[in-house]
DNA sequence: TCCCCCTGAATGGTGATTCATTCACCCGCA
DNA sequence: TGCGGGTGAATGAATCACCATTCAGGGGGA
């Protein structure tokens, strides 16, 4: 068969089977049958099941990380930076719901088993986000008094949500919406 | 011997075990043990292992529910109930370290098994902070053009990342301090 | 022919759930 | 007061379906 990267068309089929039953209540031969490959066949790409589900969170950060990375090159402006950063991210997500429940959900569930393996990426992202903020408060264009880690934090469990939010219920307004929206909102605040 | 409290005592030994090892990884006998009953008894109790954990959430969202309600009964200040409903979100949150986990981790994997059941209580949940965000909107204290069903995702997407960062790592700032840091940035935001 | 993928049926461990049995307690009758 | 049968909560060993993982073999390219 020889068919091109067998072990993305594995990760693809995983996303598209743990998005649907959850990754515990999936069976490792349905995302054999979905990829098209043997159920033996997955062993010689992964560990075991447990694996998949940490490469397909590995690729997918490394993927959204350098696209951030991408978008945000040649922006000063810490507000645009913030909000080229929120359309990035939802972006990405809207490219994929199955991937979008995968990461919110089923990458939550196993975090802790992956304590200190490989929750790297996640900080990594974290850290971008502090940066703008850092980055932000030293121009002037931020508030001063700001703790930009507590607000990454913030910021990106709010994201996520709302990522969430879209990847289960569809019918709500459009992600790239949501998108300014948000940003005002972080922006500028509650406050009249 | 009719233990009343038989049922709380499989509840709380349930946190404590889905908690530490993930719902998935958790065997009934596990919680059996914790609870110091015998395995079938869980089952005279609950329908099923997964009956146990939607059990869990329904009662923890009801006595945090009632617990906001009463918190905010006496307040008419938007920006002073918002407030309060962060710091009581804290406060129930901090309490029991493992609750925090299993509400913020497990049973969003078991919200899609839950899809049309019983996801009432997170929705009211939502509604609280959507009705404070209008009553700020309606008496001027907040600004005019906020989406407050967004924005009520947003803060809570926030507010559930925070207490899932505590819940995992040890030694960050206590949640009290985050509470007030959190509110200033939800109602100044970021901008200088 | 040799080697490398790949295959998919068979295996073995596991753990949710069941159910026959025990036991504590209650009630009515003598 | 003492006795006997009835009730149902509680038990926990046994069941059994399920599924991740393995591995003996197949086939095609060099």
């Amino acid at each position: 068969m020889a068919q091109p990267d067998k072990r993305r068309r594995i990760l693809d089929a995983a996303v598209t089977v743990f998005a649907q039953n959850g990754f515990y209540n999936s069976k490792v031969s349905q995302v054999a049958r979905e990829a098209g490959v043997a159920d033996g066949t997955i062993y010689l790409y992964f560990k075991n099941k447990e694996d998949i589900l940490i490469q397909v969170f590995i690729d997918s950060m490394a993927a959204i990380l350098a696209r951030q990375e991408t978008a945000l090159a040649n922006l000063t402006d810490p507000a645009e930076k913030l909000r080229v950063f929120i359309a990035t991210h939802f972006n990405s997500v809207a490219e994929s719901r199955a991937l979008a429940e995968v990461l919110t959900v089923e990458v939550r569930q196993s975090s802790k088993f992956m304590r200190g393996t490989d929750m790297k990426p996640f900080g990594q992202y974290l850290g971008m986000i502090a940066r703008i903020i850092d980055d932000g408060v030293v121009s002037g264009a931020f508030r001063s008094n700001v703790d930009s880690r507590l607000s990454a934090r913030a910021i990106f469990g709010a994201i996520d949500e709302l990522s969430l939010a879209w990847a289960m219920e569809r019918g709500s307004a459009a992600l790239s919406d949501a998108c300014e929206r948000v940003t005002a909102f972080f922006m500028t605040g509650l406050e009249a």
